[in-house]
DNA sequence: TCGAAATAGGATAAAATTACTCCTAATTTA
DNA sequence: TAAATTAGGAGTAATTTTATCCTATTTCGA
């Protein structure tokens, strides 16, 4: 039930891109200023690369840019990324999990609360996360 | 991000003692109903009588019964019974390791959809899901 | 054209967590 | 006392998380 330090460090990531403002960031320099490994987080930024969240260009004077506004990418939407789709319970994204014994009161729980928590995920965009006042 | 067995599991079991009325139930019983191992069964079901939403009577005609009515056991009581305080990310419970930049904006949000969760989950009380149609 | 700086991606490994099992002890009833 | 049952400690297998390392590829600029 716990975020991983993947999709943490995604965040951050996303993060410190957004407020370089375009400015194309190299592993080095984001993994420095968040204190994580550097083989780690471009692994990370790869994927979110192939998310479509960031691009990147190779080479001398390369790194990584968001791929598209602040405003447009989602916390969701980089989680996701990561980790893949949300997943509150194997039976809210698997329903033959669900229903050997046919009748299971829980579900519609787990899947209301799983709805809940991604709607809020996709409301905060890094745009928001920007503007908000930091701590 | 993901409820784990044993949770699943031990919503189950409150589930099926509060179904059976106040009879006794052995771990026999229940496992073989719900369909899981009777040894793991064992071992949620003791985590429920130490968190004191289940008692236990040993011995021949023994088993397991809901130490409370069934509308005074939550969702989510059962649920950190066994697998512990609910946490988003490790710098929700243990804010050491978020302020090591002081300033992190994603900070708010992770404890804004947490509490979110938990008061969803306490919403849920185990009569309420008893009387909700089943699917 | 070459070398340095950078990402891309595959393979692998260490650590932690999850999902169990097994065994022995204690308790209760008939 | 025998049988049925929970209590609890120890151990194990599988899976997931959290990485590291190596080689290939791309790009820039001298």
């Amino acid at each position: 039930m716990q975020l991983t330090r993947e999709a943490d460090y995604a965040v951050r990531c996303v993060l410190y891109l957004a407020s370089a403002g375009g400015r194309p960031a190299a592993v080095g320099e984001i993994a420095e200023a968040q204190g994580m490994s550097a083989a780690f987080t471009a692994k990370i930024l790869q994927k979110l690369v192939n998310a479509g969240i960031a691009a990147s260009r190779r080479g001398v004077k390369g790194g990584f840019v968001l791929a598209r506004p602040p405003a447009e990418t989602t916390l969701l939407e980089v989680i996701e990324a990561v980790q893949g789709p949300l997943a509150l319970n194997i039976c809210v994204v698997d329903r033959k999990n669900c229903d050997r014994n046919s009748r299971c009161s829980v579900h519609p729980v787990w899947v209301e609360v799983q709805a809940d928590m991604k709607k809020k995920l996709e409301s905060y965009t890094f745009e928001r996360l920007l503007n908000s006042s930091p701590r």
